[in-house]
DNA sequence: CTGAAAGCGCTTACAG
DNA sequence: CTGAAAGCGCTTACAG
């Protein structure tokens, strides 16, 4: 790793100016326009300086940074020590224009702020970190024009792309998909690989915890339409309520926050189910503070389901009751992928994750206060 | 912005072949080996090819694209035209190499699972990219050795920096700003542009709230030793309550997380304190949360203040009372700040943010039950 | 094992 | 207004 285009002070001091090597003084690059003006930064070295002060060429200076071995030890020794007195450090632009590889991959989240995505972030983040690739992080602030924008001006610079829950068109993750590898995360789409969760045994299992509360009827608060996810959710809830003999009956959607579970309060208590499921954690604590603010009581008069056990559903009071998606492993998974991709390897297709319900105080049965 | 590098379809429609400008057959660039073996990614147009369409040089192609005005006005429209037929977008790579920027700036958060950069993200991201830059982000997963790294790897790839809560050594701090513009948020180095946050008003409140409510003991749970805001902090609450002739009990430091704060409850209760001020909202969380798990009554037997006033706060019960700072404003005026010394332009130094206490549920008079 | 040379795709003085 | 040329800092066949 040191003797790559990482290279430089292995501890980051700065340019130590020790000994000379012999082989007389390092002669300085002439730069025209004299000395430079007092403040300017002073022009990082490249691989002609060292080259010049190891006496080699710069393709060997090349050669000896990047393939250790392929070159004469004694050279390549003494390439490092001109290296390491000149402070040299890679240019990654100049290596990425020939190679067209930046070793750089792109996060882009549907939305930065939800919790759900913490452990996903870290899974991929220590994945691709130990691949040797950098992860930068985008947020596409629920917007699918936002995030078209953010991913078109990402794709010149990285090597490939982890799509978290994207709102993009199927299309558009082709189109994508067709400049550079993509991971989806939380989303399928045939042709593009993708880590998504099976939400049914989740939600089996939240069905027949509601069902065996007494609950006959739930209702569904629904997410943005351009949510995968979110079909996904209504439809394993559907399957599984009908299996049950519960009914379901689905309530608008809205913005997929706090905010939007708040707004949405009215019109879930107005429909007089006893339970609901929310298509998230984020709209479902929005719906219990609602309630709480309201004198409803949850769950005596209302029961109330969230997905992806996020930060502080267990710290709210009634605590959250969610369908758990194992994200952080999914994250690893969709790291490992991307990095197989780019680096031009077959990787098989992965199984679903699995979820699973978590109960908590926000369901119980009904009628309490 | 059309005409920039990140030229390209307006539509992101795929290479649009209608019909050809007046002037022959674009002439196909050669490429050795014949046809592309299937499934290879299409070779993108360059400013050459785009010339050879328009039958023009390659640098007034690259003027024509860049200073719109700067050319013969039918010549441009001739080119952009050409442009658009062979789908051509600049390589900002190619672009970075002689010109030395490439228009993306990092925000380094010390972690990124901390709630409180929310706002500071979304306003350090509505600035810059109002100003025409792309922003990326990265996790410094709360170690000083993981954000040096990162900003390592990124310094070559980015124009500047945001650097929130470093938990870098001042030297490296310097180090990184004599590479690259750096500004600072919660954090203060001299030499360095910062925006932080005047605890002063919000603790002040927070002191005489707690004092009010008949308290004379204060304990404040530390944060990490490397962070800036942790000492601020320690200081400030010290200042104001000696100044009300309350005592300050400093318990031990811990992890700046929920599982800190969680785990940090044994030694709080020990001490005997009837309220206590956190180093920060997740901290304070963590603490609520073990008291209720251990049955002691918050804020009857213990009142707990946070700071930052992050997601979830106010979804808890009770409520977290907290110490709040504007950091969405912060991070635009950091965007702003960094935009200017990246443009090297001169830019004043800026007022520190106001705090504010938010008194909510965690806080009341001692001994209710 | 090593070097000379061409090339990656742009930008930008320098001439005309 | 426009073009020829050099240069940004690397990599990599191609020869020796």
């Amino acid at each position: 790793l040191s003797t790559d285009c990482q290279t430089g002070p292995g501890d980051g001091s700065v340019e130590a100016v020790g000994e000379q090597p012999a082989g007389g003084p390092p002669r300085e690059r002439e730069r025209a326009g004299g000395p430079r003006p007092p403040g300017a930064r002073r022009p990082a070295s490249t691989i002609y300086d060292v080259a010049a002060l190891a006496g080699v060429s710069p393709s060997a200076v090349s050669r000896a940074l990047n393939k250790p071995g392929r070159i004469n030890a004694r050279t390549e020794q003494r390439i490092r020590e001109a290296a390491a007195t000149l402070g040299y450090r890679c240019n990654p632009i100049a290596r990425a224009l020939p190679t067209g590889r930046t070793s750089i991959l792109a996060l882009v989240l549907s939305d930065i702020t939800n919790p759900v995505y913490f452990d996903l972030l870290r899974g991929v983040e220590r994945v691709t970190a130990g691949l040797g690739y950098t992860l930068v992080v985008a947020d596409a602030r629920e917007s699918a024009a936002v995030e078209w924008d953010t991913v078109q001006r990402l794709a010149a610079w990285v090597d490939g792309f982890v799509l978290a829950a994207s709102r993009l068109r199927d299309a558009r993750i082709r189109e994508l998909a067709g400049r550079r590898p993509v991971v989806l995360v939380n989303r399928a789409l045939t042709g593009v690989p993708g880590v998504v969760p099976d939400a049914g045994p989740g939600v089996r299992d939240a069905v027949d915890h509601l069902g065996s509360l007494g609950h006959r009827a739930i209702g569904y608060l629904a997410g943005p339409a351009a949510s995968y996810m979110n079909r996904i959710r209504r439809r394993s809830l559907a399957e599984h309520a009908t299996a049950r003999g519960v009914a379901v009956v689905e309530i608008g959607s809205g913005q997929p926050t706090v905010e939007g579970g708040r707004a949405a309060a009215g019109r879930v208590l107005g429909e007089g189910v006893p339970a609901v499921v929310a298509y998230n954690d984020l709209m479902a604590m929005g719906l219990v503070a609602a309630c709480r603010e309201r004198g409803v009581d949850v769950p005596g008069r209302l029961s109330v389901v969230g997905f992806d056990d996020i930060f502080g559903a267990d710290l709210m009071t009634p605590a959250l009751s969610t369908v758990a998606s194992p994200l952080g492993d999914g994250g690893g998974e969709a790291g490992r992928r991307l990095v197989a991709a780019v680096e031009g390897r077959p990787e098989p297709a992965v199984a679903p994750l699995a979820t699973r319900f978590v109960a908590r105080g926000s369901t119980g049965p009904a009628g309490s206060p």
